[in-house]
DNA sequence: CACTCGTAGGTTATTACATCA
DNA sequence: CCTGATGTAATAACCTACGAG
């Protein structure tokens, strides 16, 4: 992936090349036209406490955002029901979702493992909440259901199905004795190699994302809206803190190249004035004299009082001929900061 | 003017990985 | 070679401020 270099404006000039018009075939039209047919998505749960404050909203939003078609009240479950088609048709031919494909293949892979956890999960909470969720036995256990369960705002319920889930989705092993000790621990979740991917192609195409975009590719990676929120957000802040490295390393070089070419020309200019102050007695010579024409390199004849003004000439020619090398980095393409592996 | 929403910029917390004793 | 402690880079998540509508 390459980034263009502005030095002149702010970052997104860096990226016009990024903002092509986008066809029918783009990506985001595909994932608009597959979140067409997308299965369905379901929440069960109670509403989240006030929303007074803005961030407090803002992570309530994003929870509604997540379930926008739920209700009016903040789940506290998502069930996302993905056909296969839904990812195959589009982008199978470039990128490989195992935690979808398995999952509804029915095959005993690692999203097997995860549904089989959310299914404890969901006997947990109901033990725990009595909360009127779905039986284990219910239709859900026959579709995917390997998202973290929230309650009020991003806080984590079932912690220990939760780190089951982690373990098994996002194959991180680490222990975790904080999140035992202080429920409020905020959970990271480390996106796979090919959510990471999705979201690269994604950005490739729009480094924004309008409401629509931002659920769909929700719903494409089984990843909440706010996450994707907050990845574009981080990706666009990476971009740019990038694109400042480059910018400051090009001036960085400008800077060194032109002190190189300033100390040549002081130079230059000290050997002509010694020259000057030397002449031989043939250049002070007030009549007549012969002088080089700079541009053709004729010799000319020249008059006392246009002597001068030729040699003067010749100098500045001679300085201007000097001319500073070419830059030899180019900065309009460098690498975009490429997501862990 | 107040409000909502999206974004930028900065920060914090978590994770993966490398290094070393 | 294995293991645990430690440091570090990457990054997900969060907070705050600001501007546009």
């Amino acid at each position: 992936m390459e980034l263009a270099l502005s030095l002149g404006g702010d970052t997104p000039k860096s990226f016009l090349f990024l903002e092509k018009s986008s066809s029918s075939s783009s990506l985001h039209e595909k994932l608009m036209d597959s979140s067409k047919d997308l299965g369905f998505c379901m929440g069960l749960g109670k509403c989240s406490e006030d929303k007074s404050r803005k961030n407090k909203q803002r992570r309530s939003q994003d929870l509604k955002e997540g379930h926008e078609s739920k209700g009016s009240s903040d789940p506290l479950l998502q069930l996302d029901l993905l056909p296969f088609s839904t990812v195959s048709r589009d982008t199978s031919s470039q990128l490989h979702f195992p935690w979808l494909t398995e999952n509804i293949a029915g095959e005993p892979g690692p999203a097997g493992k995860v549904l089989d956890i959310n299914r404890r999960q969901l006997v947990a909470e109901e033990t725990e909440e009595g909360a009127a969720l779905s039986s284990p036995n219910s239709a859900i256990s026959t579709f995917q259901v390997n998202f973290p369960i929230y309650r009020n705002e991003n806080k984590l319920l079932g912690k220990r199905e939760c780190e089951g889930d982690h373990v098994e989705r996002w194959g991180n092993s680490s222990s975790r004795a904080s999140d035992e000790e202080d429920g409020s621990a905020r959970k990271k979740l480390r996106l796979t190699k090919e959510q990471s991917a999705f979201l690269e192609e994604s950005f490739k195409e729009h480094n924004t994302l309008n409401p629509k975009q931002k659920l769909a590719l929700a719903k494409q990676l089984n990843l909440r809206p706010r996450q994707v929120e907050v990845w574009f957000q981080n990706r666009r802040a990476r971009t740019k803190l990038k694109q400042t490295e480059v910018d400051c390393e090009y001036l960085k070089k400008c800077c060194e190249t032109l002190t190189e070419e300033n100390k040549r020309l002081q130079k230059e200019l000290q050997e002509l004035r010694a020259l000057k102050s030397s002449q031989p007695f043939y250049m002070q010579l007030p009549a007549t004299t012969l002088t080089m024409c700079p541009s053709c390199e004729r010799v000319v004849t020249a008059t006392s009082s246009a002597a001068a003004a030729s040699a003067a000439a010749a100098a500045n020619t001679m300085l201007s001929l000097a001319k500073p090398e070419p830059f030899p980095f180019s900065p309009a393409q460098v690498q975009a900061p490429q997501a862990a592996s």
